[in-house]
DNA sequence: GATACGTGGCA
DNA sequence: TTGCCAAGTAT
């Protein structure tokens, strides 16, 4: 699109890199994907974290990370294994094509002897797209590129002054973004720069609260000059969440096992295990209607509703549970599944909450 | 460009 | 309790 305002937008001041990086030296945060200042780090370290670290919390993070690594100490091992058992470990982590889409890049880099080291190889890479193939780059290979994440964008329309609303101000953000990395010091230290910007936008310039006071770009931020740099970056109202209802039901055979169902490889939960349910629709389930969807004809027990906020929808789901006869185990239909031991499910965090409303364990089951 | 895609913590 | 937010990508 032409550029009329081109003219006007001056190229703003660069802040100063060297100062952050020496805020960096003093503050970075210790992180177990981090290697040691003179280290050289692991591009599969590096990239196993980013891909865990999209949209997700590094809190939420850090033990999984953890189980990962030594489950897969390298991306061999994680290309040799069954995707079932990788989508077992990633349970609860959420975005389940991060898991399959982990996978399926494990098994590209094995093919290719290695970790890719240009932008444009690593944006080829299935689940990396353009921030993950800059943060990979410069953390890991030294590529003078900035990843623009949300930090960033957060940094960045702060900085400037932004006051044009996300997600639509998403290419000029990274625009001025991609610009702040001018300084000889942050072409000198790409990898460095890019984590100080990550350090600065998790522990100074947060979402809410910013320590304007204690940062090391305060004199060049513009947002902090106007003032409203604490409100920034605007966002466009999101839409409400539609509500979405269900029923499962948690059937127990009698050696500990329970009946479950792998969902379709595509789409939501893909690939993930849960228990036999009806359709998620719009209108409430009536009992009658819940139970002539049920996978048997036992003795259901209520158990009780979970609440599950998803990005997109809002989910009620009601849970029945029941042990079967022991002369029974034979005419459930395969549709619903098959019975196995959770040890080895692949269970999203809305089937956990399912199975939290399950009877105590009693080691007589009386039918 | 808009939408689908998880989850848990926090004000 | 409700809404916002977190190292985004694929289609």
């Amino acid at each position: 699109m032409f550029e009329m305002r081109s003219f006007v937008i001056s190229a703003p001041v660069t802040p100063d890199a060297s100062a952050l990086l020496r805020w960096y030296d003093t503050h970075r945060r210790v992180l177990p994907w981090r290697s040691l200042p003179g280290q050289r780090p692991d591009p599969y370290a590096v990239w196993l974290s980013e891909i865990m670290l999209q949209q997700t919390t590094v809190r939420a993070v850090i033990s999984y990370y953890e189980r990962f690594l030594s489950h897969y100490p390298t991306v061999q091992d994680l290309a040799a294994a069954p995707l079932e058992d990788v989508l077992h470990l990633w349970a609860g982590l959420g975005y389940y094509a991060r898991a399959r889409n982990l996978h399926a890049c494990a098994r590209r880099v094995t093919e290719m002897g290695g970790f890719p080291q240009t932008l444009a190889e690593l944006l080829t890479l299935p689940g990396i797209g353009a921030y993950t193939a800059r943060a990979i780059a410069a953390i890991a290979f030294g590529v003078p590129v900035v990843p623009v994440d949300g930090n960033v964008e957060r940094v960045t329309a702060r900085l400037y002054s932004i006051e044009d609303p996300l997600p639509a101000s998403r290419p000029l953000l990274a625009k001025h973004a991609a610009r702040l990395n001018t300084d000889q010091e942050a072409q000198d230290r790409p990898s460095d720069f890019a984590q100080a910007l990550f350090d600065l936008g998790a522990t100074i310039c947060t979402p809410r609260n910013p320590s304007c006071l204690t940062c090391p770009w305060q004199k060049k931020c513009m947002g902090l000059k106007n003032g409203v740099a604490a409100n920034l970056p605007l966002k466009t109202p999101k839409q409400a969440k539609p509500v979405r209802y269900g029923v499962h039901f948690l059937l127990h055979d009698h050696n500990q096992n329970i009946l479950l169902r792998t969902r379709p490889p595509k789409g939501l939960l893909g690939g993930m295990d849960e228990i036999p349910g009806t359709e998620w629709r719009s209108e409430r389930w009536s009992p009658a209607e819940a139970l002539a969807a049920a996978p048997a004809l036992v003795n259901w027990v209520a158990r009780g509703e979970i609440k599950h906020v998803f990005t997109h929808f809002t989910l009620y789901l009601m849970v029945y549970e029941a042990t079967l006869p022991a002369n029974h185990n034979a005419g459930i239909d395969p549709s619903f599944g098959a019975f196995r031991t959770t040890k080895r499910a692949a269970l999203p965090g809305v089937m956990q909450k399912c199975l939290s409303l399950a009877a105590p364990e009693t080691d007589a089951e009386t039918p």
